[in-house]
DNA sequence: ACTTTTTCCGACGGATTTGCTAGTATAAGA
DNA sequence: TCTTATACTAGCAAATCCGTCGGAAAAAGT
């Protein structure tokens, strides 16, 4: 039941982003610096988050990443999702169809796993990355 | 973000301990038959359910597991909590004192999983192994 | 042109977890 | 006492996680 680095990494990053945001392109090796995570492991996980179109890259001198939309438009979730897949604890509440388990109707744990899931949503869809920077005011700058 | 399947079993089968609470002694044969498990996997997870106090062994021909406590007073945390450790989408929430990382008062996405643990926990430690008998009869009895 | 800075890409490796199996100890009943 | 049913323990193969490494491609400054 736990996130992994992936996961963690992925919204620090964002977030740091978030905090730089309008000021042009911001380097990996910056980032990387500022929270303390591998700039190398770090690539990957922006690779990703690149290609889910949720920030846009620069190559070059200079260069960097930057969020495509607005902090107030990113939710953790959105971050989340794309770094470790559907918000979901169990993989039967996936796929109604075929694969998943054939006695899903009537199977009575999976209601369990299902309010857990919805959930852990409802708490990281209502955090947008502008939140994030508006709770580093508080608490950073008192 | 995903449950392991010990997490998954363990509830399983303990959900399959409270339907059959007040017969004596249940076998593991006939818990991992009805609920599609393997039965030696199954005695590993019901070893650290034991361990923890929740169920007790009977040895031996007509032997088997039965519950330490009534359905109504085992919620699906108190199971999950043995079976995957304690609910912390991260490690930084766990042990306030010293090897969580240095900066945590000051960290902004701590706030977040502490609020998706909060989440998580609620919505387990508000279900009993009661409910889920009640939810089977709703569901399969009609 | 050349150098520097940066993103991008693929492969690899150690550590941990997961899901399971084989074999042993224990107790009940014939 | 012997057989059989059952809990218990140790270990193992595969997958996943969490990075590291080496380099190639692109853009900017000199």
């Amino acid at each position: 039941m736990k996130l992994s680095t992936k996961g963690r990494y992925g919204v620090t990053a964002m977030y740091d982003l978030a905090m730089h945001s309008g000021k042009g392109p911001i380097s990996l090796k910056s980032v990387a610096e500022r929270q303390l995570i591998s700039e190398h492991y770090l690539e990957q996980l922006m690779g990703q988050l690149r290609k889910a179109g949720l920030v846009k890259s620069t190559r070059g001198a200079q260069g960097g990443y930057m969020l495509t939309k607005r902090p107030e438009e990113i939710t953790v979730g959105d971050i989340v999702r794309v770094m470790e897949g559907p918000i979901a604890p169990v993989d039967c509440l996936l796929s109604e169809n075929s694969s998943s388990c054939a006695k899903a109707s009537r199977c009575v744990t999976r209601g369990v796993w299902q309010k857990v899931g919805e959930s852990i949503a409802k708490v990281l869809d209502e955090i947008t990355l502008a939140d994030l920077c508006l709770e580093d005011q508080r608490i950073n700058h008192q």
